[in-house]
DNA sequence: CAAGAGATACGATTATATTCGTAATAAAAT
DNA sequence: ATTTTATTACGAATATAATCGTATCTCTTG
């Protein structure tokens, strides 16, 4: 293979910060260093450094039109989540999904969740 | 808290190793060498300072009656699976179990995974 | 009991992740 | 234009993970 657009697993410190650009969508090193504020004291600078490193591994992408550059997230979160369960599931389960869906499931999931998952479920037959 | 049991999160070589002796059982070290070494080429006293390693973490319990001492899963697989989702599903899914497993199916779900689950589903309901 | 085989213990090295201080740069304000 | 302010770039320090060589210990056996 060539450049290696991607396969990049973010590091724990990285998926907090793709939670927040997912969350408010594309995002000064302002922005997103006082949106991790609210939860954890961080340096404005390491927040900044982490996002260049992410810019590196092609994690986010930027628009440096302007002097503070505007950082997105590079793929969609639902592209990272799956990317992570397949991960997790290889891992630790064997690489078995249901095994996965019945061990997150046995814990305690609400009656309307379980709803929601039947009625996916539905959905997936019918298709195909 | 007093001296913490556990919570610890095992890191990737530790759940490898955690995988092997899940599968085998108890084993030595130089059993667990072998096993690792079907998959990937580690030196034998890497395998004894992660079981070590692991030990002092409280991981992995061991026997020292005999020199060569006997090392053990100090948690079930099946725990260990749930804490992993867990930590997972507050990493990446916002805390909420069906988005996870919802993500989970969407992927490629064999229509006898599906079954499988859906007979969960059923249990989980009459039972709460 | 001396030597060899096989095991653990220890410490150093390397790799990666995280953090942040300081320098350099660029824009804005006076 | 000079100063102040806001930003990025750079590099170093710290923490954790992973790897393995060598020293040390402990049985076995000749």
């Amino acid at each position: 293979m060539a450049h290696e657009t991607n396969g990049v697993k973010p590091t724990e410190a990285e998926l907090t910060l793709l939670n927040i650009l997912w969350k408010i969508g594309p995002a000064t090193v302002r922005q997103v260093h006082a949106a991790v504020s609210e939860t954890q004291k961080t340096g404005y600078t390491t927040v900044l450094k982490i996002l260049q490193i992410m810019h590196d591994k092609s994690l986010v992408i930027r628009d440096e039109t302007n002097r503070a550059h505007v950082y997105a997230a590079a793929n969609s979160e639902t592209h990272t989540q799956s990317s992570l369960i397949k991960d997790l599931i290889t891992r630790a389960f064997g690489g078995s999904t249901s095994k996965l869906v019945m061990r997150a499931l046995n814990e305690n999931t609400s009656k309307q969740e379980i709803e929601d998952i039947r009625n996916l479920l539905n959905r997936l037959e019918k298709q195909d």
